[in-house]
DNA sequence: CTGAAAGCGCTAACAG
DNA sequence: CTGTTAGCGCTTTCAG
């Protein structure tokens, strides 16, 4: 039935040659005269050969297979990075193959071991928490990983994010300078680095205005809770203004107040998120939010992960990539502000 | 510098026992008696030995990889199916490698053939153009595909799909009720076969009330494209209500309406789209839609896959499954209408 | 540059 | 039930 898949050894045979020639012909750094080339990519076109890679990653250690580990799809910022991050690495040559971990510990054990059955050149790991005895795991497998959209405070694991301080710092510097004091926080899952990074960065520089913060609750990064956030926040002495920590729950709680409270934003309140997802743009919700520079945490993501694999550089970094503040209009804009 | 991956063969050795006492220990369907079975694991476990799952796609011919190819993730509808499929798969011991199609022919054959050279034991086509030529490729190698929310004429090709026609017929039953009888549709993608469907199903119903359709525009089911669509549709004699061909659309087309023409949804312009995506059901819009049942599709579409991959079901099956009209907010209710 | 030979780690007959 | 023996399809020494 299933016409079995051809080998090199019968386009060998047709070409006239041995089986090695065939497979340094389909071998980027391998020596084979212009005319056996020749020869064999005649007989391999004519009987439709292409090479197993399973087979070729069996012995030469490289499948060419990065495994991605992601909890969830929900929040736009993820399938955004995913499209991406296979677009860059089908590129060069890769192929992602996925993992859904839940947020569970054990879970997640189990799944890095999954991944590693396949022989994966690389792990990306992205929102999900790596503790470090999974990280060494990995290393002493051989098979590097780096942290996306997290970072971990295992000094030898790489990892690439927005500046996470940074953004909170500007949400902070632009709230203050549109005259708001009582200004509220509405925080995402605590074990996230994210999230921390973000909540400190947003508390300095509102220290340093010598501000408090006025409330606080916690979204868990979902929109459920952001949305129960929201109310208990309002239930009482409600803020002039709030700093989401993502789009996300962002897009919940403007619904909230808007459509459950009855306010207006930003007239009686401004909100602010982070990340810049899609939904962020669309004119229902026009959220001012800080930009998750997505291509560039790609880019640099894909950038460190092969070089690890192919240059072997085991050299750890960590990289935060500054975004930028988007201006739209779920936020009162300071009079005379700049960029 | 890696420690090399631990092998069958020196779990058999530590466990005394040979090196295939190890590999059927190992297989689900082999033999070996409880005591080696021990011994074995016991070593296993000290060693940390687990099977080389590319060493056993190799002989056994079986990788336990699917292929999906996905044309974009924009459309929520496509993150959501993503990971109800891949956990689908992941419960029965298979993971998803990911190849993104751009929509040129070309790319698409250069996709499925990079799909081939893994060895994958089928392939999940999602929202992609599958030419009969590429199918009948995927058939000589011996690998199964099922199309995704998109079918085919090619009559041996299995699909999963909603029932886009009747979901169609149901749009215009709910609006002819509604007494709208001024009816516009902003299409997707002509290729697409839910798009042929659902507009067939849609002028079907309309034309058995004796209505003909007022206006149409191409929304290619892109957001920008859908703003494109409705402003011409809208530059004069407008229609009293849209069907717009998906979701992802039908949130640009309301937002369009409302923040850039000034019309008030549903009171001027009565909106429906199809999917049930997520922000489908968010407060500020609020979308009458038609659901795509994401669980029973990808229910199926992996009991078809795996049929023929585990049983060597060759029957080619296409599936479409009825999904409810959702009421909500953006289209005017008929009076006394039910379900 | 090229062929022959040796495996990569594992499963699947095949005898015992 | 268990060990031995062949390979799966390919890359990579190793001689020539």
């Amino acid at each position: 039935m299933s016409k079995k898949h051809v080998t090199s050894a019968e386009v060998a045979e047709r070409a006239g040659v041995s089986q090695s020639a065939v497979s340094r012909t389909f071998t980027p750094g391998a020596s084979a005269s212009k005319k056996t080339a020749e020869k064999v990519r005649k007989a391999a076109a004519e009987l439709g050969y292409r090479p197993n890679v399973l087979a070729r990653a069996m012995v030469s250690g490289k499948s060419r297979i990065i495994g991605l580990v992601v909890a969830y799809l929900e929040n736009q910022f993820y399938p955004e990075a995913l499209e991406k991050l296979s677009n860059e690495l089908q590129k060069r040559g890769y192929h992602l193959l996925i993992f859904l971990a839940e947020q569970t510990a054990g879970h997640i054990d189990i799944v890095v071991d999954e991944i590693l059955d396949y022989q994966v050149d690389g792990i990306i790991a992205a929102s999900v928490a790596m503790s470090s005895d999974l990280s060494e795991r990995c290393r002493a497998a051989g098979v590097p990983m780096v942290l996306f959209n997290r970072s971990q405070d295992d000094p030898n694991m790489s990892a690439v994010t927005s500046d996470n301080y940074a953004g909170g710092r500007k949400v902070a510097e632009f709230l203050l300078a549109a005259g708001h004091r009582k200004i509220g926080h509405i925080a995402g899952w605590h074990g996230a680095s994210t999230q921390r990074d973000r909540e400190a960065g947003f508390i300095s520089a509102l220290a340093e205005a010598g501000v408090a913060l006025h409330s606080r609750a916690e979204g868990d990064f979902s929109m459920e809770k952001a949305t129960e956030a929201t109310r208990s926040m309002f239930a009482s002495d409600p803020p002039e203004a709030i700093f989401v920590a993502n789009d996300h729950m962002a897009l919940a709680v403007m619904d909230t107040l808007r459509f459950e409270l009855g306010l207006k934003v930003p007239e009686d309140v401004s909100v602010v998120g982070y990340d810049d997802v899609p939904a962020a743009s669309w004119p229902a919700y026009n959220l001012t939010t800080v930009r998750q520079p997505a291509n560039r945490m790609v880019t640099n993501t894909v950038e460190i992960l092969l070089d690890q694999i192919e240059n072997e550089i085991s050299e750890t970094r960590r990289i935060a990539i500054d975004g930028p503040l988007i201006l739209r209009g779920s936020a009162k804009i300071p009079e005379g502000w700049t960029t």
